[in-house]
DNA sequence: ATTACAATACTCCATAGGGAGTATTTTTAA
DNA sequence: TTAAAAATACTCCCTATGGAGTATTGTAAT
């Protein structure tokens, strides 16, 4: 567009170092755009917030260190302004609808081209709404979607989760994390009655689908 | 490196532009490199290599319409010259071991950043085989070489394992074989024993390192 | 035809897992 | 500062699993 306006601040929260080079080369010759900040870890981000200002955050939904969708939250609580698109590989309509719940901007999958994204980037300072082009099918096809929605799990759960991943008995987890078996098997209840299923296989087959292990 | 050596022909397959774009980002200022072709699908990649020849393949292993693992082995089998490098976000042992077997000259994860990628690279083209920086951590080269000691499965014990790796109950696996549950335990019991566990979910992970699933 | 091994099916026993509740304390968010 | 959610721990009951045997029939190779 224009030569001469300010170039709005973008950051970019990946862990993936291909993807952040990726949005670089994308945006590169763009005159609208000017890189900031990058970070693969969500620590690293939000330390950066608390001295700097940016227009723009590029917000991968899966972090080593933190959650996409809390992290919208956080920054968008602290100024609405701030335009915030979650970029993920996870194209589970549950996991959209909450990062849009919490504020954000757009949703973006990482399978989106150039121009996708160049035009959802757009659309957002145009005060819309974005979501990419496969995600847009994803909601059109809503009747034809599975209703499994991804379950909400606690902190408590999601450690469980990876023992019994490992093929940790109820015991050997009761163990390691110092409480009563009995609070395992609570535990242990609650996500096979949140993954919907009676099996610890299907449990922890689903868990990998949903990228939580 | 030097300045008038002959390029690498450099493909890139990814059902990411992303990842694509930053390949090229990471390439881009390297001499040695010259990216060559960009497919976002298997068979697009193929009717390249059709007509085209080039030194390096950057393979994705999970693509839209086919498997990396399958095309290493294709691309190999026409030439062993070309140096195959798969590239993925899974870092499951077995996936690995699939690739190095078909002949892959790497693995790299996307998770890896530019120094990393650019010595894989590097050492691929010296002859060696190359694994990003968390590969290398979640084996030991050592255990690469050397054959696997996998227990030997019938076909039958074969068959059960993949039920059971869906979920089934030995109840519903009886039925859908026609045999008595009893049938099913002692099938179950010989593999728990084979893979010397007491716990489906190791015996399912194992099974799945030995590429068994 | 003989010898393996596979596949089938059973016994008995002990423990782990799954289903459905209730209840207290602690943490976190509104 | 409350109200909600998470984490803790328990009850009872029943079924599934795991471990250790034994035994018969089927099948494939020598």
């Amino acid at each position: 567009m224009s030569d001469n306006k300010i170039k709005r601040k973008v950051v970019i929260v990946d862990d993936h170092p291909l993807v952040i080079e990726g949005f670089k080369n994308v945006l590169k010759d763009h005159l609208d755009f000017q890189i900031v900040g990058q970070f693969r870890k969500a620590e690293d981000f939000q330390h950066f917030m608390t001295t700097e200002v940016v227009d723009i955050i590029l917000l991968d939904i899966t972090l080593p260190d933190g959650n996409g969708i809390h992290i919208c939250r956080e920054v968008k609580q602290a100024n609405l302004e701030i335009i915030v698109l979650g970029i993920s590989n996870l194209s589970e309509r549950s996991i959209v609808k909450q990062m849009l719940h919490n504020g954000a901007n757009g949703y973006l999958l990482k399978t989106a081209d150039s121009n996708d994204i160049l035009s959802c980037l757009q659309g957002a300072i145009d005060g819309e709404i974005v979501l990419s082009q496969e995600i847009k099918e994803l909601f059109d096809m809503a009747d034809l979607r599975k209703p499994e929605d991804f379950p909400e799990l606690t902190k408590r759960e999601k450690q469980i989760l990876q023992l019994l991943a490992e093929g940790k008995k109820s015991l050997e987890i009761a163990e390691s994390l110092f409480i009563s078996p009995l609070t395992v098997k609570t535990h242990r209840a609650t996500l096979l009655q949140k993954f919907q299923t009676g099996s610890l296989v299907i449990l922890i087959n689903k868990a990998k689908e949903y990228g939580l292990l």
